[in-house]
DNA sequence: GAGATAGTGGGTAAATGTGGGTGAAATTGT
DNA sequence: ACAATTTCACCCACATTTACCCACTATCTC
């Protein structure tokens, strides 16, 4: 679904164009009604379709909070999930408190990871490509992932 | 499927002529439309037929993303994959940002490698290639290929 | 040598990304 | 409760980028 990279702006009002390479798969989806939320990892937004949002809201909401990490992720993610809708230029409006979150300054960057799209701020993302491009991952993902035959 | 080497030359918009001897392939194979995305070790760009690049975007995703290698190999991979057309003269348009990775300039080389086809700055190339020849890459090959009764 | 094919360059209209004005709505302070 | 201030939705305007043409040259084919 989402995928690819492009560097935009955060203008001086909060807001942003979302790539026209994603619109089209938008407005199908959700009439171009999106959630916004933050990422537990690193400095960076979510967004997800209304629909994707919801459904993952509903997970969320169906696990047991009587114990406190499922509370506190339901508090990071549900907490912070704000809804945006593309204006008639293709662009939204980032929360402040979700551009804090993420440090974002002028210079953005956005990331399509499948079913979501991720905001970052272009310094942020430039210094942790340095180190991921660097990292040996296959020995890490021996561990974790199901990388039998995969070759790219 | 793809194999052989050309010299192409990157226009001042950013585009590249794919080779001929593979023109034939990827409009077969996909109707002309593929996907690039970055190499992970090298400065270069991988180029896919659009249904090839689906299955390893489909592998990619199944991947549980709470763990961290699997996140970083997401976004290195997906997030830089980008949708490309052969236009009507056997060009495609390399985004910015991936020529930037890269390090791609007016000159470039164009390798096919099976299932993809590899771009890199002519330079880039050629010094690894020096390298690459003096290597003694048998020693290193026992340990991890398949190389027995393997003679070329 | 004529014609086809391949690689390269460039013009132009449309699409995309960015900036900003304005009035309505919400928030804040008193 | 009301005025002052801030924020937001909705416009419009503009610069840049891209898609779609057409053109030119070098090479190859017959």
């Amino acid at each position: 679904m989402f995928r690819g990279i492009n560097s935009v702006t955060l203008d001086a009002k909060g807001r942003m164009a979302l790539p026209a390479r994603h619109r089209e798969a938008i407005r199908a989806r959700s009439a171009g009604r999106l959630v916004t939320t933050i990422d537990r990892f690193d400095p960076s937004l979510l967004i997800y379709p209304l629909p994707d949002w919801e459904a993952l809201q509903a997970r969320l909401q169906k696990m047991a909070n009587m114990h406190a990490p499922v509370r506190i992720l339901q508090r990071l993610l549900i907490g912070h999930a704000t809804d945006m809708e593309l204006d008639a230029n293709g662009r939204v409006l980032l929360p402040q408190m979700l551009r804090e979150h993420a440090r974002l300054e002028r210079k953005l960057v956005v990331v399509g990871q499948g079913n979501k799209i991720e905001i970052w701020s272009e310094g942020n993302w430039q210094e942790r490509m340095e180190n991921w491009l660097g990292e040996d991952l296959e020995s890490a993902l021996e561990q974790v992932g199901d990388i039998e035959g995969l070759s790219i």
